[in-house]
DNA sequence: AAAATCATGTAATCGGTTACATGATTAT
DNA sequence: ATAATCATGTAACCGATTACATGATTTT
């Protein structure tokens, strides 16, 4: 597994929490969390490697996961956690505190504050590229969507399927992506507009 | 002005470039960028004042911006702060270097990975909270822009004004919300779905 | 032969949060 | 009287990131 490199990694959430409700599916050594939540795996929110290994560490510290030692002989040996019981109760817990707003966090806004001073062409360019990146990763979530469904519908899935989260995971991701892609199509609008204001003579 | 509690703060973000580009429409005082980044002026992003001074601080030291003491009388005195040549450089420096995909954290998804074991209860009280918070948070944003529209069109808009910024976060935030909202009648008709599988037997 | 897979971790650092401290002035 | 405004900061902490280290085995 290539670890760095290509788009890269995202950045932060509530690990410890995420990794307790990863195990509530099944055993799992620290390597499989890891692949679990990949980029190409996953969506659009990664822990790194290293803070899951630190973490785990520290919920079996906190008694909240058991780790057993797995040797192998052809591979190094792995450790491989479950919940214990004051762990299930740390996720009921969880479940119960109300979830604070989500939080979006993007450099291209930020950039735009400078808009009416900066040259556009930098921006222009930024957000080309951020429309592309969205849409591709529009395009996954979406196959990854239909690959679940196969032939039943939405409503027949939601009623059968074990793996709820990971597809309302993706329903997340394919709204922001949607939404992201029409503010990039809504700011190169105003970019356009503001770049040959000709209209303004037109109608009144 | 009072500073924690409400709805308290939101996460993370750039700060460093984000005062930059903030004094790039004339200078300010920390606490006047304070105040422009609070959560009820501001969006869904808000560096907390601790970190501002910190990093107004630090970025002086780096040469990027000068802070002049102004002494009041009535009042405590102020540090005011303009751009310097280096910052209006690491500015553009900063303009050039491509966006990373924009961040999203969200702790409900991360719930969501239970659904399949857990009571769904819990979750739909949260979802229920989730959601109204959005449409308040969607209703204040999309009456800011009524208000900076006025009686322009969004084109017209865009020739003229030199708040842009402003503007397009707006826009950003009121996609986002909208998108999380769909997402919110997503989950609870999901979860509903579960509840009563009536339908499976219907049609076929 | 090169690259990827399996599998785990440490150390240094950093950006950000929480909590706290101060105190005159002005508006309700 | 009470609360909010003006105005700035420090100290402790913590979650997360970056970079690094190891090394046999299997696939291309």
């Amino acid at each position: 597994m290539l670890v760095s490199g290509t788009t890269g990694w995202d950045k932060s959430m509530s690990t410890r929490h995420a990794l307790l409700n990863a195990l509530v599916h099944g055993d799992a050594s620290g390597y499989d969390l890891v692949k679990r939540f990949q980029p190409s795996a996953a969506h659009w929110w990664h822990p790194r490697p290293a803070q899951m290994y630190t973490e785990l560490s520290r919920m079996e510290a906190d008694g909240l996961v058991s780790g057993e030692t797995v040797i192998q002989t052809k591979y190094p040996n792995k450790r491989v956690f479950s919940l214990t019981d004051a762990g299930r109760a740390e996720l009921q817990r969880y479940a119960e505190v109300p979830s604070p707003p989500a939080e979006f966090k993007d450099e291209l806004v930020i950039k735009m504050m400078g808009l009416d001073v900066a040259d556009p062409a930098a921006l222009l360019a930024d957000l080309a590229r951020r429309r592309k990146w969205c849409v591709e990763r529009l395009r996954k979530d979406q196959s990854s969507v239909d690959a679940m469904l196969g032939e039943r519908t939405a409503d027949q899935y939601a009623a059968e399927a074990d793996d709820l989260g990971e597809y309302l995971w993706r329903l997340r991701s394919i709204g922001l992506m949607q939404a992201s892609v029409e503010w990039c199509d809504a700011v190169i609008g105003v970019i356009e507009a503001r770049r040959s204001p000709a209209n303004e003579q037109r109608t009144a």
